[in-house]
DNA sequence: CTAAACCTTGAACCGCAGCTTAAGGTCAAA
DNA sequence: TTTGACCTTAAGCTGCGGTTCAAGGTTTAG
């Protein structure tokens, strides 16, 4: 088949298709008697995987290298399952995070309600969020070292 | 003070502080007779106040908002309160996606488990990302054909 | 024959956030 | 005089996954 039908096919723009060949997602293909690319089958088995693993969260690098792995002629399982866990901690780590953050902003909400607003008047920019950082829920874990990491 | 001392103080590299003033988050500062920008202390109340409302999650562009009411001699507080609470939602939606993705890979994981890597071969690239996609069942029936898979 | 619809390449661009660095010049203290 | 802190504007960077553009060559229907 060629680029146009297999985008069709996975409903992937054919730009896409040539990205993926440019990263070593999809292999180089064979080439018609004009320079066209031309797809078998299982451009669409690959195009299929890689969807379902960036659904389950890996990065495109990530596929890749199970991809390698697969045309190396291994069985990438064990890789998967390590790149699974991984992704399972990195999640959870996020997770973490964003409770925290949470809670930190539950605090600073109802922390509001108890304010007068005609408190907020001088120097200091806002007395909601110019509390001191003390009261934070007993999560006593890593405090919210900026909320966005880089 | 001069630029240096005012990073010194707040542990903020000068660049950083040419930086928020180019975004409108500092005045633009008086200068002194070599050009030099000279701040006074409540530069630092306003630095101290963008670091917490980082912590808080907010985004420059937002902390501008805030700092801008401010400037304009109104109280930012219902503003404060509004984006707080903005942020919370967003928040809190972030962690039903990474929960979602978190069900997930804890189901490829112990999907996994169950597989022989002796029948991960050929045609599918990896038979643990190549289960079905389906929402999945409540119970820990998983999806078709378990024992055997394809 | 012609025009649409396909294909080719490489490179540049997008969007997001928050800085960071470069290049080239001025000022002040030892 | 030599550092080092300061000044300016502009561009780059990191991360990710593409998307779009420019400037062609090919194929096929009418």
């Amino acid at each position: 088949m060629r680029i146009g039908e297999v985008a069709e096919a996975v409903g992937v723009p054919t730009a896409t298709i040539r990205f993926y060949e440019r990263k070593g997602l999809l292999p180089q293909p064979r080439r018609g008697p004009n320079g066209y690319r031309e797809y078998d089958d299982s451009t669409l088995t690959t195009l299929a995987f890689i969807r379902n693993a960036q659904a389950a969260g890996l990065t495109l690098v990530e596929i890749a290298t199970i991809l390698d792995l697969r045309r190396e002629g291994a069985t990438p399982c064990r890789h998967v399952q390590d790149l699974l866990a991984a992704k399972l901690l990195d999640v959870q780590q996020r997770q973490r995070e964003l409770a925290i953050l949470e809670a930190e902003l539950g605090h600073l909400i109802s922390v509001s309600r108890r304010l007068d607003p005609a408190d907020c008047s001088d120097e200091a920019i806002c007395h909601i969020i110019t509390q001191p950082q003390a009261p934070r829920p007993r999560t006593d874990a890593v405090g919210p070292e900026v909320g966005s990491p880089t």
